[in-house]
DNA sequence: TTAAAATTTGTAAGCGATTACATATATAAC
DNA sequence: GTTATATATGTAATCGCTTACAAATTTTAA
């Protein structure tokens, strides 16, 4: 307020008194560097089009005031943001860092720029994150996971914003996807423990009504339990919050079973160290004791005791390859279809063969 | 391109064929709402001035269309963006989230936008991120750790954007510090180490000429020993990059040094996870044979084995303190000063007395 | 009832860039 | 040396919104 008082004072010919005075706008840029707004314009964006001495001329002035252009007056009249949003669940832990990461480095290398909003598993935190993106009018979105209010897809798509779908498969989805199977993935990890002869596992995971990573999983779960016969046994069965002390507390719920699991699928790492932490604190051997299989092969999973064997998931071959498809599409190439990446079965040292003997004692014990 | 084409063909008073058109504006939207552009502004971002009869109309026109507002268009005139800039270093692993989620909480609680941004530890990221940010005229920054470039800041004050930076303390900056003190921390994990005993003592931190934390950590550090009359000894000094991976090479060689240390000062849990691991590889007993003392005190810390002896960092708190002095400060107010908030040393099971006996042994065998 | 005050709405001038188009200048072709 | 072609620059309309100000309406006071 005061400034602009103080403005009206000064005559707009004089030079500035200090270096350090308001922002400058591309006006003032053109005229001191004795040339139109369309040439600092283009000497910005389409440096080509300008002849050399000119635009030193003018790129000198822009450096002289720390000249940054008016992003949002750009995109008003230029409609593009350079810009895309990503969305993902949380980075309370390192579960999404990597395709987060990849994502950035793509959309860089064109010289866009990443909006990061982190949801924090709220839908509803999700949706508001969207909305202020598209406020914003990010030029792209990639979102992670799905489960999401049909909603959210028609307020996207009537803005006619480019967008992709990473951490879930969804072959009917009218947007590409770029993922893993969660699906077979658990099975995976479950024909893991089922080959080494357990046949009662536990089961830990994430919130499978606002999760649909977790939803696939368990199903994975339930269906490969029914295909070898094995009566699916709720006690058994944790859904829980994405936190090491989640995954504690279920496997110590687990082991007080009357009948205790002699395996456990962690439905991701940070529940699996949960569960190994609690195994060490009841005296348990693991693997020995009770195999433990976690997923998602977070950097971490090497570095336990005992190393945790899990499933490896694409992390940054999403990433990039969703940044990819995204930027294409936003250059105005048509939808790309899905894409459905391969996993892999670690095995590390937290998983090894039925033992009948060894784990009913501990529970018969005081 | 066909879209424009294809408009001019159809009469602007014809309502709209189908729902899903092209995106709506705030004038089309008055227009159908039978008021003026200002009633819709207001309805939107003053309600309490608009009568609530046609402010009902006008919302059931909004919600009709899905319609959201174009925040460029409305920063451009309004010049607020309603949205604060984050840069962190990285989300690989979990250090900065307390801090940032805690901002982000505080910003949505004042209807504000978070947009994070990445850098990799790399400066130059780092650089392109805020001026991104600035770009997209944000209200207001927040900038983790110091360090930096002094013509970063000057970039930033010349478009007078309010910001705070956390995780640094430094009492001679032009702008509000929120954090607690690297340095007296330092010194707080070093003196648990020479109380138990401990005089042969390695450090693993990050790369000091990048990150001044690590700086402060280090020098915390060799005064430590200093005063303690222990000569520093280069070859149990090792800085690294933030990984597991590295913490664990850097033990191993620490384990390789003809005079191997009995304790270890890891300046982040991360790298201190690492060393624990490498440990347990070598087949030494922790805290037994060599105690390791970690630095943030991460979730994961108190689920490692053992549990990693830590200085707990009041990252949430950072976080909070700083959106809540930001905010105040893109209200007008006057930059608050810094503030430097208290760690504090979680013992746990990863440090123990200095035993002379045992740890000669390994080093001993073949 | 009427004037004054308070509330509600509309009008229209920007905000700071981009870009189509017109114009000026340089280069090439003959 | 012209004329045609390509290149370089400027002019000014435009993007969608906010908000100062003016105008209209309602409420309050006398």
């Amino acid at each position: 307020m005061k400034a602009v008082t103080f403005d009206l004072e000064s005559n707009p010919d004089d030079p500035p008194s200090s270096g350090l005075d308001k922002t400058k706008t591309i006006k003032e840029i053109a005229r001191e560097a004795g040339v139109s707004t369309a040439t600092v314009s283009r000497v910005l964006n389409n440096p080509q089009l300008v002849k050399q001495k000119r635009r030193d001329a003018v790129l000198k002035v822009i450096e002289r005031h720390d000249y940054v252009s008016h992003g949002m007056a750009g995109a008003l009249a230029g409609a593009r943001s350079m810009t895309v949003g990503v969305v993902i669940p949380t980075i309370t832990n390192s579960i999404y860092a990597a395709s987060t990461l990849a994502i950035q480095r793509v959309a860089q290398r064109e010289n866009y720029g990443v909006l990061l909003g982190v949801s924090d598993f709220a839908p509803d935190e999700e949706r508001r994150i969207i909305r202020h993106l598209i406020e914003r009018r990010v030029d792209g979105l990639i979102l992670t996971g799905g489960g999401r209010d049909p909603g959210i897809y028609r307020i996207i798509e009537r803005h006619q914003i480019p967008y992709v779908v990473t951490w879930r498969l969804d072959a009917a989805a009218n947007c590409p996807c770029v993922s893993f199977d969660n699906y077979s993935a658990g099975r995976l990890a479950m024909s893991h423990l089922l080959e080494l002869g357990h046949r009662r596992i536990g089961l830990i995971c994430g919130r499978s009504e606002v999760n649909d990573r977790a939803f696939e999983r368990r199903k994975a779960y339930e269906e490969a339990l029914a295909e070898s016969a094995i009566a699916i046994d709720p006690s058994l069965i944790f859904e829980r919050d994405f936190e090491f002390i989640e995954g504690r507390t279920a496997m110590h719920r687990m082991l007080d079973n009357a009948d205790p699991p002699t395996a456990v699928f962690a439905a991701n790492d940070i529940q699996a160290v949960g569960a190994l932490s609690e195994c060490r604190v009841a005296g348990l051997n693991v693997p020995a004791d009770i195999s433990i299989i976690g997923f998602d092969d977070l950097p971490l999973a090497e570095f336990t005791a005992p190393q945790l064997t899990t499933i490896r998931v694409p992390g940054q071959r999403m990433g990039h390859i969703a940044a990819s498809r995204l930027l294409a599409m936003i250059h105005g190439e048509p939808n790309p279809p899905s894409e459905v990446l391969p996993v892999e079965l670690i095995k590390r040292e937290s998983t090894g063969p039925f033992q009948k003997h060894v784990f009913r004692q501990r529970n018969n014990a005081p």
